[in-house]
DNA sequence: ATAAAAAGTTGAACCAGATTAACTTTTTAC
DNA sequence: GTAAAAAGTTAATCTGGTTCAACTTTTTAT
C-alpha cells in the first residue's frame, strides 16, 4: 500500500487531470518525500530553487528581505498547497526569496529535471502543470486586485474569512507583512475586532 | 503572403516553442483578426470573456470598478502583449473586469473553444500555453512583491524604468491607479522629478 | 525549571499619501 | 472652429497607518 503522503498528492492530481493507474504511478515516482524540521529553509536567496514542493503536512512561509532588513511575506503554504520561488525554479536563476518551515513538515519534491521529463513524456502531465500555472495566475491576479483596492482592515477581515485555517496557525508578524501592514497595526485590528463581538 | 499581424504573432509563438510550418499555420488559423476602435470594450463585467487577445497594434487597459465608483487599473497591454479577464476566460464565469481600448487597435483573438482544441490537438500547443501561464505567474509574483514592499515614489520610478513605452502612452489617471496612488499624487511625483533634472 | 530571546500589546507622536476644491490645459464631438 | 467634457495641476487640510518606545506574554534552549 502507498504511503499516505502520496495518497494526498494523488487526489490532488486526479482532481485536475484524468490519469490511468500506470500514468499516475509514473508521475508519483518522480517525487521525493522529504521531512523538514521547523525553521529549516527549503529555498534561500543565492541558490537556485531546484524543487517545486507539495506540502503534505506542516506549514511554510515565503518571504523577501529588503535593504533595510524588513521582511515581507509573499506566500503561505499548508497541506495541499505548492510552494517554491517560481521565478528561480522556472528560469534557473538564483532565488530572491526565502522559504522556511513554520512547523515540522512533510513535503513531496519535484525537481526541475523531473518536471521537464514529465512534461515531455505525456501530454496529460503537461496539462496538469498548465492548469496549475493558470490557477496560480488567476489567484495572484485576485490578490493583486485586493491589495490595490482595499484598505488594511478589509484585507484582514477578508483573509480571516477565506483562510481562517492559515490565519490561526502562522505567527502574527508573518501575517501582518503578508497583508501589507505592521505587526502593531494588525494587533490593534485584532483587538478592535474581538472587543466588538 | 501572410498579413503582418499574423507575422507578429508567429514570431511571438516561435520564440516559445518550435513548430513546423504546418503546425504554426494550423495554430494561426484558429485566431481571428479584429479591429477595435478607441474606447471600445473587449471585456465587460457580467459577460464571460470568450477570447484571449493578442495585441498586434494599439493599447488596452484592464480595470475593475469598486462600490464607490473608483476604478483601478489592473493591467496594460500594448503590442506583443496578451490581455483578457483570465479568471473569467479559464473558469467560464462572468467577468469582473473591463478591458477597453486606449487607442485604435488591431488584435488577434483566440476563443476558449479553439484554445481547448489546440491544447488537445498537439502537445506543443499545450506547451505554448503552459509557458505563457508560467511566465504570467512569475510576472504577477514580482508585481505583488513590488506593491507590497515599495513606496509610491519607487513604484513610479521603477515603472518608468521598465515600461517607459507604456508610461508615455497611457492616460495619467490610468497609470496612477495601476501604481496604487491618486492622480494628484502622481502629478506631484512627476513634477518633482522633472524639476529635479 | 529557568533565563534569555522572540513575539505580541499599547499609547503617543508623526508622516506618506488621500481628499477636497478651485483652477488650467487638452481632447472630443458637433 | 468652438463649446463642453475630460484630464491634469496645485495647494490646503486631513487621516489611515507607521514609527518609536516601554511593556507583557509566549516560546526556546539549556
Amino acid at each position: 500500500m502507498v504511503q499516505p503522503e502520496f495518497e494526498f498528492l494523488s487526489n490532488h492530481i486526479l482532481k485536475r487531470v484524468q490519469l490511468t493507474e500506470e500514468e499516475l504511478n509514473f508521475m508519483l515516482s518522480k517525487f521525493k518525500l522529504t521531512k523538514i524540521k521547523k525553521r529549516q529553509f527549503i529555498v534561500q536567496p543565492g541558490f537556485t530553487a531546484k524543487y517545486r514542493n507539495y506540502v503534505c503536512s506542516g506549514a511554510f512561509r515565503a518571504y523577501v528581505v529588503i535593504d533595510n532588513g524588513e521582511d515581507h511575506t509573499i506566500q503561505f503554504a499548508i497541506e495541499d498547497w505548492w510552494i517554491t520561488d517560481y521565478n528561480s525554479f522556472f528560469n534557473d536563476q538564483p532565488a530572491t526569496m526565502f522559504v522556511v518551515a513554520l512547523e515540522d513538515s512533510v513535503i513531496l519534491q519535484l525537481s526541475r529535471e523531473n518536471e521537464d521529463l514529465l512534461k515531455q513524456a505525456n501530454h496529460k502531465y503537461e496539462t496538469f502543470f498548465r492548469i496549475s500555472a493558470e490557477r496560480a495566475q488567476a489567484f495572484h491576479f485576485r490578490q493583486l486586485i485586493t491589495n490595490l483596492t482595499q484598505p488594511a482592515e478589509f484585507r484582514y477581515e477578508n483573509f480571516l474569512d477565506k483562510y481562517s485555517q492559515i490565519a490561526n496557525r502562522v505567527p502574527q508578524y508573518a501575517l501582518a507583512s503578508y497583508l501589507g501592514m505592521t505587526t502593531e497595526y494588525l494587533s490593534k485590528l485584532r483587538n478592535k475586532r474581538t472587543s466588538k463581538q
